[in-house]
DNA sequence: CCGGATTTGTACGTATGTATT
DNA sequence: GAATACATACGTACAAATCCG
């Protein structure tokens, strides 16, 4: 379980704990984590860290969590095809908190940054397009 | 500057403040930013607070913190043309914590994932790289 | 529609550990 | 060694959103 002897600090350990249950389906997308209150307690810690583990993992893009509801495993969206066009070249980068609130993009989910060869560009949320070259 | 009044959370509006100071260039790449305690006096918040402010400009890739160093304005790294090839796909994501470990990735930069044809992958860092359709 | 219970968000304070300068 | 600075972890309190009977 979570030891604090280990050179790893305890929210990190419960983030690893909880991003295998992910990762395994034992926690399976779309469902419902503990409580903070209900994890603090399981796991014998304060509040604070239990944030702490669940603020990393979101910004893994693995969880969301709403206020007054609660935490739960982001189901994979379906990605739709972005095609690369020709001489056009992409980078990533992480959306700054009001662009991310401007475009409805979640914690924890780049975006793709297209810029054309006439020096326009354009943004795509990165968890609903992938890039093709066909 | 900062105002409880406004309906924004403080360690936001000290974000807000810091995010423009650096896209506007007072605070350029590489220069460092003051320390938490001096931010908390300097603006009148706590350093919980602070360390809020720092984690979300962090989550956004703009800066990076060292451990008994300080923060400093991450720098503009050089990007090296990343072709995508042919019948290939890529999708970008966050990296976990692990996984950011061990390729010794900056917080807040995100990983691009090259799908071949035949199923292999390759894992590239987001913040070296750009793709590019020839 | 309303009230209460639950849950996350914000913000404070404090203490100690650890890495860097 | 000393000073500085960030990291971890505890505790507390209240606010705000959501859900449910």
């Amino acid at each position: 379980m979570i030891d604090p002897r280990r050179d790893r600090a305890l929210y990190r350990q419960l983030a690893d704990l909880l991003r295998d249950q992910i990762n395994q389906g034992d926690l399976a997308p779309g469902s419902q984590l503990p409580s903070e209150s209900s994890l603090a307690q399981t796991y014998g810690l304060a509040r604070p860290a239990v944030r702490q583990a669940i603020a990393l993992l979101r910004s893994e893009g693995l969880i969301t969590t709403s206020r007054g509801y609660g935490t739960r495993v982001r189901d994979e969206i379906e990605r739709r095809p972005l095609e690369l066009p020709a001489g056009a070249s992409a980078i990533v980068r992480m959306p700054s908190e009001p662009e991310r609130a401007a475009l409805d993009i979640d914690d924890g989910v780049p975006v793709i940054e297209i810029r054309m060869p006439d020096g326009r560009s354009a943004v795509h949320p990165g968890d609903r397009v992938f890039l093709l070259r066909p």
